[in-house]
DNA sequence: TATAATTCGTACCAACAGGTATGCATAAAG
DNA sequence: CTTTATGCATACCTGTTGGTACGAATTATA
């Protein structure tokens, strides 16, 4: 799925390659549909939002936090995994206009993300580590546009190197919210 | 193709909706990928490019160059389109990764947009109406990233409202680099 | 005008793709 | 120990899908 895409997913190959009959995968999903959807609550969506919910455990300053999750993702993702993209933004892209199963799901993770970047700006606004005028939830959208659009340039490139370079101009604007 | 992405374009739906017959079709085209190559040769390359190459006709403050080529796609951009989203950005994550001839047709527009912004930012320093210290490339990478990730969350989010705040953030951050 | 090339309509096809029917072990329940 | 529910393997089915074969107008060329 993540390669070809939940339309270019191909039951055939799920079962040979889990090694599994048909008779297994009809027995644990009703059909092609339930498979995406497990796939999202169970496998994506857990790991999106434990990796973003750990800015909710940071200690230090919260814009460093973020800076910290930026390069986590350049750290722990492979190479190989630019090549393909982000799941999220992958099925955003193909499913979002088309499933509206797909489409919530999806959006709960965004807005899960949203609002564990927006807080920890939020919580350096209290703590007068970030700026006043700043507005959380703009910057917190913003952040995530860049993401997703970084992933699709290296995608496009077939290029880690354009993530990176995003990643690194990102940091130096969230940076730029710091102090007074 | 736009909706379904190229995968799930159907060969019968094009020639229903087109009113022509399969001969006519399989005559003009040798098949589905030399269609889909087309639309992006005389279609969305051709669209992407004479949008951004306006920026070298742009008299005035290069950045606001910049900035006025993104307030025309909040007003050119009809709110259906929100919905299916960047065709460019759709084709980059559906087929970058498994068809080379459309990876490199989709390669050659970014880097003609980038080229683009790039030159704009660049004849912004010489005229020192740009900070000589911003990294031109960079910053013409980085509004890429965001313009395709804010399409990416318009598109979950079904609501064209994310895009434009995505775009008000970019602004911003793009005016930061006048002066000196 | 004879010939050749272009244009495109109709019928058809083989491969594929998701899904079903059914039967049979094994395990749980009474 | 019987009965019932669960787990899963095999074979098959039906609609779809990109593509082809072939012929007949129509247009260009010699």
């Amino acid at each position: 799925m993540h390669l070809h895409g939940y339309q270019g997913l191909r039951a055939d190959l799920v079962v040979n390659e889990l090694g599994i009959t048909k008779g297994a995968y009809y027995h644990y999903f009703s059909g092609k549909q339930e498979l995406g959807y497990s796939i999202v609550d169970e496998f994506i969506a857990p790991e999106q939002l434990q990796f973003w919910g750990a800015l909710n455990g940071y200690f230090g300053h919260p814009i460093e936090g973020i800076v910290e999750r930026l390069k986590a993702l350049r750290t722990e993702l492979k190479n190989d995994y630019f090549m393909t993209g982000s799941e999220l933004n992958n099925l955003i892209q193909e499913m979002s206009p088309l499933d509206e199963g797909f489409r919530a799901r999806l959006q709960r993770i965004l807005e899960g993300m949203r609002l564990a970047i927006q807080g920890a700006i939020e919580r350096g606004q209290k703590s007068r580590l970030v700026k006043a005028d700043a507005n959380a939830e703009e910057i917190a959208l913003f952040v995530m546009a860049n993401l997703l659009g970084a992933f699709s340039l290296a995608k496009a490139f077939q290029d880690r190197k354009f993530f990176d370079r995003c990643i690194e101009q990102m940091i130096g604007y969230l940076r730029g919210f710091k102090g007074q």
